[in-house]
DNA sequence: CGACGGTTTGAGGGAGATCAATCTGAGTGG
DNA sequence: CCACTCAGATTGATCTCCCTCAAACCGTCG
């Protein structure tokens, strides 16, 4: 939570936006408002009207797309500084869940729409952002296509890893990226990792046994041999 | 082949970019050629450097990626008036191949890259394109996360169904949606489908004895029960 | 005709799903 | 401080879908 005095809030396409262009965006909708969200609370519905885009300011967003059978497939995950939601469409193509307790910034998509329209920098910015965004979709259709479940762990724990910004032992300014807090439940793992409860929950024992992870309360990993992680996750 | 003639052959974003930008495109780079290529032939490498981006003019091109251990995922398919390439990046972050044989209209990326930033309409058309890229890109991860392969041979049937642009009996100008032509071979439907040669041939079969489609030599698919293909692939 | 590439069909095995039982730990109330 | 509860996690047993390996089939081209 104490992250958000630290870090800046950019707007749309993360750290490479101008700050400057942030606040005129703020001034010119009068919209970008604060918003928190409860564990598992919903900002937007997958097939409703998209009112709103957003960048998520802490905490970890979930975007899922579901079967008309109620088989759940997550899309990918949403971390501070990130932009989610769709301009220039109708409805929402997907849904955005908060994992756990989430702050996000919120604006209205029609604003954002026409503010776009009308700053040409910004909308390069947005460009760039959504064409890395299509890569990382494109990698993590190869997760889903190619890897088995032990790759397919490996990858979510370097990943999750990397993104860490968790302070070790309330020591606040203190980072250690081979120890961090998991965002999500081991049920949010398996529909991220397009596997099932069990299967994760054995491969967390089979890795834990094998001596590359240790697991402390189920959530905090330590990461002790990060070359076996990475070996795995190509 | 045909087709080409009474096709636009729009820049960047398909049917919505208006003719004119892309004539001034061609006029101001002085790259805008034409080049064929023969099937498995590659446009770009993944990991290369990346000179070009192109326009599908004819044939389907494929895009795909690998494991470091040589396993293989195709991200997508390209068709005419597709966009392909990746701008504003130094690598490709994948592999361009065509299917059978193919035709695209080349532009040095550079160019590219350029030209669009004079031009905010031509950006703003290919934010739109990518997003929409996005979209389609996120709703083939359910189908590798979540379908079985009954429900993701399916899936493919409709998608290159509705793709299709093959008169039937060569009959110009004559279009039967139920009628179409795969622009793959078995083992290529595999790889877009995250699955194997074996089990691809085991769906067509089952498919056809159970009066969903007939096939007439390999390469001809008629729909005759599309709800049933629709009920699968949701 | 024979050769060869692509496809189909068959038999068997394995990774992960499914079904079911047990465990853990945080929260609650006595 | 200790039962009790309950959701989430783990472990076990079995099954199933798809992969793997292998053989047969088919159409094309020399």
């Amino acid at each position: 939570m104490t992250l958000i005095s630290v870090r800046p809030v950019p707007f749309g396409t993360g750290r490479s936006v101008p700050t400057l262009m942030i606040m005129r965006l703020s001034f010119l909708t009068g919209s970008g408002r604060r918003r928190h969200l409860d564990p598992g609370e919903t900002l937007l519905w997958e097939g409703e009207e998209a009112i709103f885009v957003a960048n998520v300011v802490s905490g970890v967003m979930k975007l899922s797309t579901q079967t008309s059978d109620g088989r759940e497939q997550i899309l990918g995950l949403a971390y501070p500084s990130d932009f989610i939601g769709r301009p220039f469409t109708e409805t929402s193509p997907y849904s955005v869940e908060a994992l756990g307790e989430a702050v996000v910034c919120i604006f209205r998509r029609l604003d954002f729409e026409r503010f776009v329209h009308e700053h040409a920098r910004l909308e390069h910015k947005l460009l760039e952002r959504t064409l890395s965004e299509l890569d990382k979709t494109r990698r993590w259709m190869l997760l889903l296509g190619r890897f088995n479940a032990e790759e397919r762990l490996a990858t979510l724990l370097l990943e999750v890893a990397s993104r860490n910004t968790l302070p070790i032992d309330g020591n606040a300014g203190q980072f250690d990226d081979e120890q961090f807090e998991l965002p999500m439940s081991r049920q949010q793992i398996a529909d991220v990792l397009g596997l099932t409860i069990e299967t994760v929950s054995r491969q967390f024992t089979k890795f834990r046994d094998e001596g590359v992870i240790m697991i402390s309360g189920h959530r905090t990993i330590t990461i002790l041999r990060r070359d076996v992680l990475e070996a795995l996750a190509t």
